[in-house]
This record gives structure tokens, C-alpha cells and sequence, in this order.
RNA sequence: GCUCUGGUAGCUCAGUGGUAGAGCGCUUCCUUGGUAAGGAAGAGGUCGAGGGUUCAAUUCCCUCCCAGAGCUCCA
């Protein structure tokens, strides 16, 4: 038996034989030494292992080495081991949670007595180097739940955890040097494989992510396998606080809050309600053209009319309270369907009328806990560039196809990449499984035609109908919510929505819940670090500044700027302090053009032309040259 | 909501059991400057709000308000 052979496929296709119960780091090694060097885990049948978990049957195998996606989740879940050891040697009563790898790092929760300060961050580092220098091999070893509640007898965490397993699962621990846990695996080696890590934050984080419960106490990192992409890491993460829409938002006066108004709620400055104002005016453009029709509705509504759409049932959580006015009870809207729901059915609709396209930027409220309120990307208040559809069943995919087109339109306008996910029937759905499949089979189709590629979310729909999600990915590489298209079975019915189809009978329509921006608040914040506050000039609050060269050409200087204001640009004079202050000052305001005129360009009737960013290569065209050249800029939104 | 941290001049922040400081900004004056900070003087603060301890609180304690980080990507 002992010399039984099993067969190993390679990802080259060739198959090896070796001996039963082999491991990957035997099957590297008769590879090539270079490759059992640099082993760090192994996939076995599309599953990641260790690399001395014996084989027992036949497999496709793949040596992971430090190039794999894979492996970094591997090296950052035994950094989180690695962290775990320090805090033990640190303070032996510690109790522990839960350590995982994630997207970009690695956490790991501790039941302690106080929370750990930065200065404890610093210890736990030094700590954390000193266990990777031990080397300690990482070794695994199945036990009995038995055994295991021996082993951790005294983590009531750990204890609590083993509980859940079943009868039939392997339950596995990890043992690097003096520190033990329950853990699933894979680990790299031994702790000296992780030399490039970092510990960023501390936090609460309850016990299970469950708030009835204990509060342990988290600390975050990240770890790669070199230095230079985890100081790449790093300045990223610096370059998204530069960004930081907070800040930049109070520097360039866009927006602010106040806490005599209220949390969550946004006042918009000047400069910001341009931003605002050019966007709100280029999409009433886009949508007009689109064939929507732009509606308006309340602020506070009856509840009644929450009550039908079930808003209350299922929303109230969210909602603004009631307030009474004459024995009624009202509230502030959080959604605007109900309101076009009513204006649709203000008349008798006909298929010929179908589809109907109600547009509006609607202001809703919504409830939420204070602790996740964030600047302008979680608010209690926001206004949405909501639109609803009215459409007969066969019409939906044409309008899907019309959305898709309008989606791409406005997002190439502001410069976003953007990928799609298709939303499915989620467990709890309304409607039947027919109408489902055909929703969905829709949007598949509508996708496939258009050669769009598309996740599929299963199950991620919303109870009542189908969704396309829209993710825009910006300057730095971050995700941000973008639009959504819902299809709702629901409200048609709860409202008996109806329209007289051409056989003289009533018909129920389908509907389209539709955002493109989504929360104007959101967007502009999320536009404020994709443009790190460099706005395009379409939308620069302050589009052009002229500078005299000295007071002398104050005049000239403003002759320009009349100019400029005449043919419908922001431009701005400006004439204090020294030529370079105000230069500066322009840049750091991150204005897009500049103009300077002094003698030469006072006797010549020109401007000499200096654009944001670009340093001192600057240009000298004649003034009726410079409004074209920025009307022109203006006209086709250009990004740059 | 909960845990921790913070709230001092318009902004960014230092500081102290004996009623406060810097830089930037602001005002005024000087400077008239050719592409990222010219010089000087000055004004400006109920030290988040309320209560308590104390001879004395911005500082220590309590409550509240606001802000920030985080609150399962399941060993």
C-alpha cells in the first residue's frame, strides 16, 4: 500500500506520479528546487492548502509562490497570526477572536481589558518583528473537539466557536512558536515569511459584528510580499486622505454642516452649488433629450400614502417621525416612487401613452444611526435624480436598452470606468417565478446583445423585482456605488396601477425605478476625490482668474475678466500681494485657467495664459482666442 | 445606537488647576511686484454646552451636543 501511486496534474498539463500521501512541498521539489524555495501554499483541486498536507488521491495541483493572487490572502491570514502571537506574548490574558485576511490587509479581534492606544500599535509591531525573526514554523495539527476544548479551555471565545462545529468536521489548529489557535488554514510556512507588514488602526468591533454583544477590540494591517508594494499601498492610502472630500470640500468652500441644522445634513456653499448647478442642468439636458418628462412632488407626505406603498410596513426604520397637522399625520418623504405613482395615475392612462418617464431631483430623508453618518457620502438628507418608468411588459427591454445607453452617456461625461452586476430572485421575492425568470431573461438578453460584460449577483435582488447596479471605479482605483436600475412588480400592484391596453381591457404596468448619480450629496462628494477638488472646467466653481502684473494693469485685468463673464465663464481678478502669491493662491484654489496681463499683453490686446498644474508653460494668445478656446472647452465637457 | 479618540482664534493645531499661544487667514500701512508665500503693525477666543469638585476649572469629575475611526470580507 505504502507504495501506492496516485497521479498529480499540473497546470501545464503534464501529470506526475508520486506516492500516496505526497505533499505539494514533495511534488514542488521534484519540480525544481527553485520552486520548492519559493513555495508558500498550494492550491489541491481548485482548494488552497498547506504545503505539507499529504495528497490522497489523485488532484490537480498548483504550487502557490509569492506571484499568486492567492497567496497574498494566505500571507496576510499568517500575519494576522503573527499578530496574534505578539499581543499573546504581550499580555497572556488576552482572549481571542476572530483573524482573517481581507481586501486590502488583515485584522484581528482581542478581548482585553482596555483598548489599545498607538503607542500599544508601536509595541505590538516590535513584538511582531521579533516573532518573524524566530522563524517559527507554522503546523498544523486535526484534533478532536475533545481535544480542542482542552486546547482552549481557557478562550471562551475560541470555546464558543468550537460549539458550532459539526460532528463530521475536521476542526484543524495552528501552531506558530508559542501561539495556538483554531484556525481553517492555510498558512505560509513559518512567521519569517512575513516581512513587509503594517498595523494601521484600532477599533471596537463587536463580538460577531453582533451589538448585543461584547465589544472586543480590533487591530488592522496589511502585509505583501515586498516592500515596495506595501509603501505603494501606504501612499495609497495617503493619496485618498489628500482627497478626502471633507477636506477639500471646507479648503475650496464647497459645502459644510452645521451642527445647529443637524448631522447628516448638508449645507452647499456657493462654489459647491455651482458643481451642483451644472450637473443638475447638464443631466435635465441629457434626460429631456432621453424623453423623460420632469415632475415634481412633496416634501412631506401623508402617511397614508406610505401605508400603501408599504413604505411604512417595511421602511419605518429609515423614516423621518410623523408630525401632525389637523389630526393627519405626515411625514418627509425618503423615496419619490409614491408621489410619480400618484401624478401616473392623476390620469387615465392608455398603451398608447406608455412608456411614461417621470423625472425628478427629489429631496428625501431618511433616518440613519448617527455612528455611520460620513461627510457628504452618508447623509440624512439628500436629493435623488430619481426617474420612474411606466411600461408595458414588452417594453422593458427596450427601455432597459435606452437606460444603458443613457448610463454610459452620463458616465464618460464625468470620466468614470464602470462595471455592471445583474441582481437576481432573492429567497423572500414578490411576484411569480414566470414573471422573474422573464425580468431577469430581459436584462440578460439586453446585457448580451449590447456585449457588455456583467456580474450576476444571485439572490442579490430586491424583494420586489430584479436590479442592474452600476459600480464606477475612479482616479485611484476605488469602487463607488453608481447608478441602478430596479425593475418593481410591487408598487404596480399595491398601488393598482393600470393602463387600457389595445384589446379595450386593464393591463398592469411594469415599473422602473431609475438613479443615475444616485444622491447628488454622494456623487459630488465621491466627484470631489475622483478629481481631487481639480474640477473640469464645465465644472469649476471659479473657472478663470486674471492677474495684473501690477497695479498698473489692474484695469486690463478686468477688461479680460469682463470678457470672459460676457461669454458666460467664472472669471475672477484678483490683485493682491506679489504675482507669485497670486499664483499660488489660484493653484492651491486649484482654478483651472489663469491669465496674467502686464505691459507686453496690455499693448497687444492678449493674455498670457497659465493652466492649472502645469507649471510655468505658459501660452500668450490673443483674448478673443482665450474665450474660445474655453467656450469651446466648456461646450464639450471636456475632462482635461 | 455601541466602543474608543477628539472639540482651544475663520482654518490647522500647541498648551496650562491661577481667566491662553503659534502658523496660515483677516484688517491697515509700506512695497508696484512677470508665473507656487515681499515686509511691518493690528484686530480676533465665554478654550463645544450645562452641571459638579475647588479659594480658583479651558485644565479634574458627571451629563449632553458635535466630529473622527471602527462595529463578521465567519476558526
Amino acid at each position: 500500500m505504502a507504495s501506492e501511486k496516485i497521479e498529480i496534474a499540473l497546470p501545464d498539463g503534464t501529470v506526475m506520479e508520486v506516492p500516496r500521501g505526497s505533499t505539494p512541498r514533495d511534488v514542488a521539489e521534484r519540480i525544481g528546487p527553485g520552486l520548492a524555495r519559493a513555495a508558500l501554499a498550494a492550491e489541491v483541486d481548485g482548494e488552497t492548502v498547506d504545503l505539507d498536507r499529504p495528497i490522497q488521491a489523485d488532484a490537480s495541483l498548483r504550487i502557490l509562490t509569492k506571484r499568486d493572487e492567492d497567496s497574498l490572502e494566505v500571507l496576510r491570514h499568517s500575519a494576522a497570526h503573527v499578530l496574534a502571537t505578539a499581543v499573546r506574548e504581550l499580555d497572556p490574558s488576552a482572549r481571542i477572536g476572530f483573524g482573517p485576511p481581507i481586501d486590502e490587509g488583515f485584522y484581528y479581534d482581542f478581548g482585553v481589558e482596555r483598548p489599545f492606544t498607538p503607542q500599544d500599535l508601536e509595541a505590538i509591531e516590535e513584538k511582531m518583528k521579533e516573532v518573524v525573526e524566530a522563524d517559527h514554523t507554522f503546523q498544523r495539527q486535526v484534533v478532536s473537539k475533545e481535544e480542542a476544548r482542552e486546547l482552549f479551555s481557557d478562550d471562551p471565545l475560541k470555546l464558543e466557536r468550537l460549539e458550532e462545529f459539526d460532528d463530521d468536521e475536521v476542526i484543524s489548529v495552528y501552531r506558530d512558536g508559542p501561539f495556538l489557535d483554531l484556525c481553517r488554514g492555510p498558512h505560509i510556512p513559518s512567521t519569517g515569511e512575513v516581512k513587509h507588514f503594517k498595523l494601521l488602526s484600532a477599533a471596537g468591533a463587536y463580538w460577531r459584528g453582533d451589538e448585543r454583544r461584547e465589544m472586543l477590540q480590533r487591530i488592522y494591517g496589511t502585509a505583501f510580499f515586498s516592500e515596495k508594494e506595501l509603501q505603494e499601498h501606504l501612499e495609497r492610502l495617503e493619496e485618498a486622505g489628500k482627497r478626502d472630500h471633507r477636506v477639500l470640500g471646507k479648503e475650496l468652500g464647497l459645502f459644510t454642516v452645521d451642527s445647529r441644522v443637524g448631522p447628516g445634513l448638508i449645507l452647499w456653499e456657493p462654489s459647491g452649488s455651482v458643481i451642483r448647478r451644472e450637473i443638475e442642468d447638464y443631466e435635465q439636458e441629457l434626460i429631456l433629450r432621453h424623453g423623460y418628462e420632469i415632475v415634481y412632488s412633496p416634501h412631506v407626505v401623508s402617511e397614508e400614502l406610505f401605508e400603501i406603498s408599504g413604505h411604512l410596513e417595511n421602511f419605518a426604520e429609515n423614516m423621518f417621525g410623523a408630525m401632525e397637522v389637523e389630526g393627519r399625520r405626515y411625514r418627509p418623504k425618503p423615496m419619490n416612487c409614491p408621489g410619480h405613482i400618484c401624478i401616473y395615475q392623476a390620469n387615465q392612462r392608455s398603451y398608447r401613452d406608455l412608456p411614461i418617464r417621470y423625472a425628478e431631483f427629489g429631496t428625501v430623508y431618511r433616518y440613519e444611526r448617527s455612528g455611520v453618518l460620513h461627510g457628504m457620502l452618508r447623509v440624512r438628507g439628500f436629493t435623488q435624480d430619481d426617474a420612474h418608468v411606466f411600461c408595458t411588459e414588452e417594453q422593458v427591454p427596450e427601455e432597459i436598452e435606452r437606460l444603458l445607453e443613457l448610463v454610459a452617456e452620463m458616465l464618460a461625461t464625468f470620466g468614470y470606468p464602470y462595471t455592471i452586476a445583474l441582481a437576481t430572485r432573492p429567497e423572500k421575492a414578490l411576484g411569480s417565478e414566470a414573471q422573474w425568470a422573464r425580468a431577469e431573461a430581459d436584462l440578460r438578453a439586453v446585457l448580451d446583445e449590447r456585449g457588455l460584460e456583467y456580474d450576476v449577483d444571485e439572490g442579490g435582488g430586491a424583494f420586489y423585482g430584479p436590479k442592474l447596479d452600476f459600480q464606477l471605479i475612479d482616479a485611484i482605483g476605488r469602487k463607488w456605488q453608481g447608478p441602478t436600475v430596479q425593475l418593481d412588480f410591487n408598487l404596480p400592484e399595491r398601488f393598482g396601477l393600470e393602463y387600457i391596453g389595445e384589446d379595450n381591457e386593464r393591463h398592469r404596468p411594469v415599473m422602473l425605478h431609475r438613479v443615475l448619480v444616485g444622491s447628488m450629496e454622494r456623487f459630488i462628494g465621491g466627484l470631489i476625490e475622483h478629481y481631487a477638488g481639480a474640477f473640469p472646467l464645465w465644472l469649476a466653481p471659479e473657472q478663470v482668474r486674471i492677474f495684473p502684473v501690477s497695479e498698473q494693469w489692474t484695469e486690463s485685468a478686468h477688461e479680460v475678466a469682463e470678457m470672459l463673464r460676457a461669454a458666460g465663464l467664472r472669471a475672477e481678478t484678483f490683485d493682491r500681494e506679489t504675482l507669485g502669491y497670486r499664483i499660488r493662491e489660484a493653484e492651491t484654489m486649484k482654478v483651472p485657467y489663469m491669465g496674467v496681463v502686464g505691459e507686453r499683453e496690455a499693448g497687444d490686446g492678449t493674455v498670457a495664459v497659465r493652466k492649472r498644474g502645469r507649471g510655468k508653460k505658459q501660452e500668450v494668445m490673443g483674448r478673443e482666442d482665450f474665450v474660445k478656446r474655453l467656450r469651446e472647452e466648456v461646450e464639450r465637457r471636456a475632462l482635461e
